[in-house]
DNA sequence: ATAAACGCCTGACGGC
DNA sequence: TGCCGTCAGGCGTTTA
């Protein structure tokens, strides 16, 4: 499910509490259970166990889409692709009933436990020395503001790919997914379909621009609530064309078109984003 | 270099 | 009611 915004925020509740329960800064793990061994990406599931029960949570950060939670020795690192989730919550016993689809538990000497709950099985979690292996060839992080304009429009010229799967690519940008890609394409007046090559530089600002704009909105409103799992963000009443399919467009009343590109679902206002390079 | 196709999974929804 | 196709916030690998 998530993209940056949504990451950002359940970053945020896990340090400061929030999704059900306390910070868990400073917690120390007294157990883990894994309820579907292929949640783990490395070390074995036997070995994972092992290194996390006993160690304290130090920090909280993200990179990417990945969340990091820093032990005293390692990092936890989870990526929660499509459809993964995190909460925390009280428990008295270990036995305490979890829910469907919940892979693997975390639980913390103040009664509180973390859990990773993943429908659909795509989502992983690591436990490395150092997640900087994992990090390395990711792209810029879009809001850290030494990304200039200047360096992404050098960047854009340097592929001539369709922009879209461009900037959901994570190696060329990093932390966008389908939604907020479609929303900072449709600000930005640019079709889903441009070649990255034929952006001019004027465009590329205003496009940087409003990757920001919507990102900062998303986080601002605690990320996006769709599909069946709640989950108390509150951008997808600000979408200006995802999942708008044939609804009259905000700005000019034109309908919404859906279409796909790169395999994913691309919605676009045919009239505001216009194709003017093919 | 680019992009398409496919695999990984479960579930919701709409049409018949 | 069941069955079937389509769709879903992601990404790695394989194939053209």
């Amino acid at each position: 499910m998530p993209e940056l915004p949504e990451v950002e925020t359940i970053k945020n509740a896990l340090a400061n509490g929030g999704r059900g329960g306390a910070s868990i800064l400073g917690q120390r793990i007294l157990r883990t259970d894994v309820l579907w061994d292929g949640t783990i990406q490395t070390p074995s599931v036997s070995e994972f166990i092992r290194q996390t029960e006993n160690q304290v949570i130090q920090s909280l950060s993200r990179r990417a889409k990945y969340l990091q939670v820093q032990l005293a020795a390692g990092a936890l690192v989870f990526h929660l692709r499509m459809s993964g989730d995190i909460r925390v919550e009280p428990y008295k016993e270990y036995t305490d009933p979890l829910q469907k689809h919940d892979r693997v538990v975390f639980w913390f000497a103040n009664h509180q436990r973390l859990v990773f709950n993943n429908p659909r099985k795509f989502g992983r979690v690591w436990l490395l020395p150092d997640p900087q292996v994992l990090f390395k060839k990711l792209g810029p992080e879009p809001l850290d503001p030494s990304f200039t304009s200047q360096e992404f429009y050098e960047k854009l010229q340097k592929h001539q790919r369709q922009i879209k799967p461009l900037l959901m690519d994570q190696y060329f940008i990093a932390g966008l997914g389908n939604i907020y890609t479609d929303e900072a394409l449709f600000l930005a007046g640019v079709h889903p379909l441009r070649n990255s090559k034929s952006l001019t530089q004027p465009e590329t600002e205003v496009l940087l621009s409003m990757i920001r704009k919507v990102l900062t909105a998303g986080i601002e409103r605690n990320g996006s609530s769709i599909d069946w799992a709640y989950r108390g963000g509150e951008f997808q009443n600000e979408f200006q064309v995802y999942g708008r399919k044939e609804e009259a467009c905000y700005q000019c009343g034109t309908a919404i078109r859906r279409i796909v590109v790169g395999q994913r679902g691309t919605h676009y206002c045919p009239q505001c984003q216009k194709l003017d390079d093919l």
